[in-house]
RNA sequence: GGGCGAAUGGCGGAAUUGGUAGACGCGCACGACUCAAAAUCGUGUUUCGUAAGAAGUGAGAGUUCGAUUCUCUCUUCGCCCA
């Protein structure tokens, strides 16, 4: 018998489903719209086995809805700014433009090999001029609206990649790509006005029922809305500033108040820049970075200035003012209030620099002798030590009342405070969207006309150079606007900003004129599925969050502000990994198991590799899988088989060899087993059982519930348990054109997941309606008989088949036929009998 | 330190309005075919026990006729925030 070439037929079905545009994409008012989403790729070079797992799940989430009768939308694109492209063409003395193109041209010809259903006519790039002169002209648009600004702020610089970096590309205070220690400098810098909408970010996400919870956990933590009051502290000194703002959610225990602690760029510093040992302590603070993280992990340190804070309940009581590490000029006022006993950074600080700590919360069960050791007391009490706060209970209690005091007295007032900052856009690099800015001898900000757009980037340029090579590229940077001399603005956009509406540009990607047509977002906004890593669960979610909400911003009727409906996070494909004596990292490849041990392949095979844990598969630590070579070997069914069989897939799923070639196996005897059937030859006898009826439509159903709920590792499953039944059937059958229909029916449902060989095998049977979701004939999933569990004291005893609902009295009278229950039940009496109807019956005796 | 989640055979995992635990696959064992091997096919595979039977879903308790599923306490692991 002919084996399956999948190489032929793989390449066959590719070739026609673009020869008919089976997947083109086109607004339809009368049908209902489905917008499957997944996470776009940065072409770094190939793709690798995350991207497959990605664009698999979407992918057979496409072909089911289209099957279902939707019209779908599943487009794909290139995240195609960013700094790798520089890198790479840095180092191989390459434009980053060629770089990426060609990396675009081999990951695209990757993907088809999937043979994944995908719009390939609405294919974006956001290195193309063609999309990022729309992105240029919101940010114009932002800029009038007002949710643009520029402002000179401290950031996290990389001193040896030479840029910014975001909070969030800190990791223990050294930049994520280079590794170097994170510096802080001050710089003019453009902002998106995100914080204008956190309240709404915030609250919106709880419409969000078709997220994960934990993603939605995170980005309400990462918001992070605390509750609380601001209040002015009066100052003793001889400086013109005579009062001070703090932002707390403790006002509660401001009786507890025993320092006030400043950022190193709060506006007081000013009169200390002069002072030789606070610049010194300045400069000692800038090696903590400005990460959350780092700060907490940093040793506290203050600079103690001649500087004293009056207690604003109780004016007799006076604390001296620290500048310290630990506070951030960006949260609150960049000031804080020391409450020792109470907060373990405040008491750090003042066991360091010897300041009193006094408690005013009292825990349940200690009295007034309660005294603060080495540990803050975080917990619930009551106020003491707090004159006419005593006695109120903490937290509930006390925090709303002192507030309600403050405000009574004008000290302060209730405030909410977010944790969100503003996102700064500008990066000092080559390879990304130029910022539509240019600056006339004043220095004053110039917006560039929007007919003037595209802000072209230069291209075939010196990239060997310190900093900005845009910095570099002296005609570039010329422009007059309206007869002045101007600079254009070097830096450019974060590659967030490309990330944040290409979902929106590819509604109408062949807009030249707009970024997308309003109508056309109408009808396929939001996107009904996204799909995509859950390292992406913060950033790239919030900012496109923002985005939806910064372009409708005063906008009427813009689209539902929510991008994306459903939102499901897949897990990572892992790999073991290797590791020669030297603690060098080897690749699969170069490792065999022998006896169940893992030795070298080539060049010391008697000499065992250590085997390390199984974790990500990362270039790094080289436990890659190319997925082409995968394709190549077992075909583009295999693999999709594969993927989605071991693990559910929003949970990491391990890479195995074994399995690969057992879904290799699967798609081989899968078409045996179809040869064999259409080679049967049979009459039409009446006698034929309805058994291949019922399993079909509980298959039909089964295979629809797990698809609606991602459990496509379940579907693997299901499509074993098909191929077992149907080659185990296959000498019983009688009426061929019934058990045919069914079959047809089967490979339909299989379809999404094994396109091409089902496809093949439909076109063998000439199926008419390919494209069509088969539905359940109700009458097949009620059986007429039905195992009934016997239970006694809950224990199943034996297993006996009933007709259905039949009575309880019927079937206790069956029972007791029953050999092995009847010895059970000798001598006892049945003292209650649970009958569950066609399932169980559980006597009690 | 806080929040969220998870824990089921040798392994990945399945089963939820509380009702047959271990679907399906991998691995392993035995058998068939073969001079032999691979491939393929068949049978078996939670543990203890020859068996009858008993135990069994991280540990302990609770609710219930009945708990992998619900409640509480604990342990371990993962992720996020600090």
């Amino acid at each position: 018998m002919e084996r399956y070439n999948f190489k032929v037929i793989e390449k066959k079905w590719q070739t026609f489903w673009e020869k008919n545009q089976a997947f083109k994409a086109s607004v339809k008012k009368d049908k209902k719209k489905f917008y499957c989403l997944e996470m776009f790729p940065y072409p770094s070079g190939k793709i690798h086995m995350g991207h497959v797992r990605n664009y698999t799940i979407g992918d057979v989430l496409a072909r089911y809805k289209s099957m279902q009768g939707f019209n779908v939308l599943h487009p794909m694109g290139w995240d195609s700014f960013g700094m790798p492209a520089e890198n790479a063409a840095k180092q191989n003395n390459l434009d980053p433009k060629t770089w990426t193109q060609q990396n675009i041209k081999t990951m695209k010809n990757q993907l088809k090999q999937l043979g994944l259903s995908i719009d390939w006519d609405r294919e974006i790039s956001t290195c193309s001029d063609d999309y990022y002169k729309h992105q240029q002209s919101f940010f114009l648009d932002l800029l009038d609206k007002g949710l643009v600004y520029r402002k000179e702020n401290y950031v996290n610089w990389d001193p040896i990649d030479e840029t910014v970096l975001a909070n969030e590309q800190v990791i223990d205070g050294k930049g994520w790509r280079s590794g170097a220690v994170v510096e802080r400098k001050k710089l003019n810098q453009w902002f998106f006005n995100i914080t204008k909408f956190s309240a709404d970010l915030l609250d919106s996400l709880d419409k969000l029922d078709k997220w994960p919870n934990k993603v939605k956990v995170m980005q309400k933590n990462w918001i992070g809305k605390s509750f609380g009051c601001e209040i002015k502290f009066n100052l003793k000194s001889n400086l013109p500033v005579k009062e001070i703002k703090c932002f707390t959610t403790r006002p509660d225990t401001l009786f507890g108040f025993s320092f006030l602690a400043l950022s190193v760029d709060h506006p007081v510093s000013e009169f200390f820049k002069e002072d030789k040992e606070f610049i010194k302590f300045k400069n000692e603070c800038a090696k903590t970075g400005t990460t959350e993280e780092s700060i907490a992990n940093a040793e506290k340190i203050g600079f103690k200035t001649s500087i004293k804070a009056l207690n604003p309940l109780d004016a007799t009581k006076e604390v001296p003012v620290y500048f310290a590490n630990f506070v951030l000029m960006d949260y609150g006022f960049g000031a804080v209030f020391g409450c020792p006993a109470h907060d373990q950074r405040d008491l750090d600080f003042a066991l360091k620099y010897k300041l009193k700590v006094l408690p005013v919360v009292c825990p349940v069960g200690e009295n007034s002798n309660f005294k603060i050791g080495t540990e803050a007391y975080t917990g619930p009490g009551k106020i003491f030590n707090s004159q006419f706060l005593d006695g109120l209970n903490c937290p509930d209690e006390s925090i709303l009342k002192t507030i309600e005091i403050l405000e009574k007295k004008k000290i302060g007032k209730k405030k909410i405070n977010f944790r969100l900052k503003d996102w700064g856009v500008s990066r000092q690099r080559y390879w990304g969207c130029p910022i539509p800015i240019a600056y006339n001898s004043k220095g004053q900000a110039i917006k560039i006309p929007k007919k003037d757009l595209p802000v072209k980037l230069p291209e075939n340029i010196n990239l060997n150079v310190k900093g900005n090579p845009l910095e570099h590229q002296k005609k570039w940077r010329e422009v007059t606007l309206n007869g002045e001399k101007c600079h254009r603005e070097t830096d450019t956009l974060d590659t967030f900003v490309d990330s944040s509406w290409y979902f929106l540009r590819f509604c109408s990607s062949e807009n030249t004129k707009e970024g997308f047509n309003l109508d056309d977002v109408k009808y396929w906004m939001p996107v009904d599925q996204y799909i995509g890593g859950v390292e992406h669960a913060i950033l790239h979610l919030l900012y496109s969050r923002f985005f939806m909400r910064a372009l409708g911003h005063n906008k009427e009727n813009f689209v539902d502000l929510e991008p994306f409906e459903g939102l499901f996070t897949q897990g990572m494909v892992c790999h073991e990994t290797y590791k020669d004596n030297d603690n060098n990292w080897l690749s699969p490849e170069e490792v065999e198991t022998r006896d169940g041990k893992i030795f070298y392949k080539k060049n010391k095979p008697s000499e065992k590799v250590k085997v390390g844990s199984s974790e990500s598969m990362s270039k790094s630590k080289k436990n890659t899988i190319d997925p082409e070579n995968i394709i190549n070997n077992y075909g583009a069914d295999a693999v999709r088989f594969f993927i989605l069989s071991d693990s559910p897939p929003e949970k990491d799923i391990q890479w195995s060899e074994q399995g690969m070639i057992s879904s290799y196996k699967f798609i081989q005897k899968f078409w045996l087993l179809h040869k064999n059937i259409i080679n049967l030859e049979l009459k039409n006898s009446e006698k034929q059982s309805t058994d291949i009826d019922f399993f079909t439509n509980q298959m039909i159903e089964k295979i629809t519930k797990n698809l609606e709920n991602f459990h496509y590792n379940v579907i693997i499953a299901n499509l074993h348990e098909i191929y077992n039944y149907f080659s185990k059937n296959l000498e019983k059958i009688e009426n061929k054109s019934k058990f045919l229909s069914n079959y047809e029916k089967i490979l339909k449902i299989i379809s999404p997941v094994i396109p091409h060989l089902t496809n093949e095998c439909m076109d063998e049977l000439k199926v008419k309606d390919k494209n069509q979701w088969p539905k359940v004939n109700e009458n097949f999933l009620k059986k007429d008989n039905f195992n009934v569990v016997i239970q006694i004291n809950g224990k199943k005893r034996d297993l006996m088949n009933f007709k259905g609902d039949i009575s309880e009295k019927d079937l206790l009278y069956e029972i007791k036929n029953n050999e092995k229950i009847s010895k059970l039940l000798k001598n006892k009496e049945i003292k209650k009998s649970i009958y569950i109807r066609n399932k169980l019956i559980n006597l009690i005796i």
